[in-house]
DNA sequence: AAATGAACATAAATTGATTATTGTTCATTA
DNA sequence: TAATGAACAATAATCAATTTATGTTCATTT
């Protein structure tokens, strides 16, 4: 019985784990591509058989790589915002965390050998799908604090967050360059308490 | 002498637009990997030799290609924005007409031969390059209509601009449904002129 | 019960020989 | 003088034959 795809994973069975772990092994030194089932079951010392168990096909396995990747992400990045006493600074360090996420590890691995595939995931709805469930919790509590505006809906704000913080790691310079976290301070400061309105 | 690639193409010389046109039309059809120079020239009904005069290679052709549709494009929007009266309404416009753009013509008809290339071109800065330079002479304009703050750097500005420009072209939906007229120009008027902030 | 591994048909990737394309050059043509 | 087209070495695409991988099934093992 194969388990529904794109619902969190259940990371705690151990097989799983061992499934993921050979995999993104795998992805990391050979590619998406070149990563067979074969390879990932020797990697993981299990067998073949298993693998399909616990994964559809090849495709949802990547997924479940990927997935189990944003979902450490979003863990680890969750922790660090705890820090942070606005919502701008919460923006402004999870696009430093994402850029970084971005330049190291399976992603940066992955752009160097297949490029393509990096290009055609950043424009796969699924992968933004995954984050969007993130922000809503840190917008009602920065309408709360009075940050934002309590009359906006939860939904048009983390509209915004997610379009902001996603061409903000894609794009580190459009027209202008936002590399610091100074210079990304500031540009997020003015675009989410008053857009391009307001001031004098 | 082969011409500098990326500042303005010549387009009045009826050399240059035979190739393009060729090429453009190549391209629309086989997609950019199975188009070769040689069905280029056939199809223009001119000499590979005369090709390479103009284009150092098949990339240089390819971006003149590419760069002469936005150019024709961001023409075409920038007719249509005469009759926008505020920021708002042009890039409400600039989105609806950039979706369009997309899904006719050569686009429409490369993502479905070679989605990865699309894919790569949407990720690459030169394609977006090319646009920046529209936005700043609007920004100044509503700087001085008094609708969006006169303080703010034109820059800043435009950099926000062209990120929600390609950000809604790119994915009409993100958290929330943006499709409708109607919906992003709501969108935009409270992105454009509050942010998140004010209100109540 | 869960994991295994062998067997299987179908689909992809790989190989090496062959053909086509690329990018340059240059003497000829209009 | 600008365009042409033939010649050229170096790449890259193509093709059919072969190998490998995928996704399923199921009897066997742990």
């Amino acid at each position: 019985m194969p388990n529904e795809q794109f619902n969190a994973l259940p990371y705690s069975d151990p097989m799983v784990s061992r499934i993921l772990d050979a995999g993104e092994q795998c992805i990391h030194r050979f590619g998406i591509r070149r990563t067979s089932m074969s390879e990932v079951a020797r990697v993981g010392k299990l067998s073949r058989g298993s693998i399909y168990k616990y994964f559809n096909d090849k495709d949802a396995l990547v997924q479940g790589i990927i997935q189990r990747r944003q979902e450490s992400f979003l863990n680890r990045t969750e922790g660090r915002l705890e820090k942070e006493p606005t919502l701008v600074d919460k923006l402004t360090q999870s696009v430093l965390s994402g850029r970084n996420d971005m330049q190291e590890g399976i992603f940066a691995a992955l752009a160097e050998i297949e490029p393509e595939t990096v290009a055609m995931m950043f424009l796969d709805r699924r992968f933004y799908e995954r984050s969007l469930s993130f922000w809503p919790a840190h917008v009602r509590m920065a309408q709360e604090a009075g940050e934002i505006s309590a009359d906006l809906d939860v939904g048009i704000a983390t509209d915004l967050i997610m379009r902001l913080v996603v061409s903000l790691v894609m794009f580190p310079r459009m027209e202008v360059r936002l590399k610091t976290r100074r210079a990304l301070g500031d540009y997020l400061q003015q675009m989410i308490t008053q857009g391009l309105g307001a001031a004098r």
